[in-house]
DNA sequence: CCCTGATTCGC
DNA sequence: GCGAATCAGG
């Protein structure tokens, strides 16, 4: 593998964006992290520093992306995570700002995600016994965010996506699987278990 | 132990 | 220029 252009590019798009060189390497397919580093360095781009040190708190990797004429013009409008954001909820007249369809619509609950949850097998026809492991192991959680998850962290998600309180629980995998002990209970369990559950 | 980036140096 | 080996750290 070489470094042409179009890898090269997406190297120092990826760099750019905070990824470490291992994640990078395995991006690109065919180089090291250590071939990485090295062309990183050599490229000159190592500090992901203009001018202003700063933060560790604070990774939102901005833009800052280089002149380039043939960039769309504004790709991201920006995402924000939609917090909580309550409802006008002490009701009462809300003055009288839209004619149309008088009724008062009050937005009641505000949907969490501006789309579709993967179906997550949330409580429910899982056996309780793992379930209540998950509970339990969800404390222990290392609480990691999409990028800190490597193959031996599991990847079981926790919480809305669309909000801050999401996270992946990052704890030791069971090897081979793609989430830990606990959640691998409850990830997969044989058609058997889940037969029956009455109601 | 897992991981990170930085540097060196033979190729 | 390249990247494995090594170093220095978390």
């Amino acid at each position: 593998m070489s470094w042409s252009d179009e890898r090269v590019e997406l190297l120092k798009r990826l760099w750019g964006e905070g990824q470490s060189a291992s994640q990078i390497a395995k991006e690109l397919g065919g180089v090291t992290r250590n071939a990485v580093i090295g062309k990183v360095h050599r490229l000159g781009l190592s500090n992901r520093n203009g001018s202003a040190p700063a933060a560790n708190a604070a990774p939102a990797a901005p833009e800052a992306e280089a002149p380039k004429p043939t960039d769309k013009p504004a790709p991201k409008p920006a995402a924000k995570p939609a917090a909580p954001a309550e409802t006008v909820a002490s009701g009462e007249t809300a003055g009288a700002d839209s004619p149309a369809s008088a009724a008062p619509v009050r937005v009641k609950a505000i949907i969490p995600a501006g789309q579709p949850l993967p179906p997550q097998p949330s409580a429910n026809e899982i056996d309780p016994e793992a379930l209540a492991k998950v509970s339990e192991v969800e404390k222990k959680a290392k609480r990691l965010s999409l990028m800190e998850l490597t193959e031996r962290t599991c990847k079981w998600p926790v919480g809305d996506p669309a909000t801050e309180d999401f996270w992946f629980c990052g704890l030791p995998v069971q090897t081979g699987k793609p989430y830990c002990e606990a959640h691998v209970g409850v990830a997969f369990q044989p058609m058997s278990s889940r037969r029956d559950r009455k109601r």
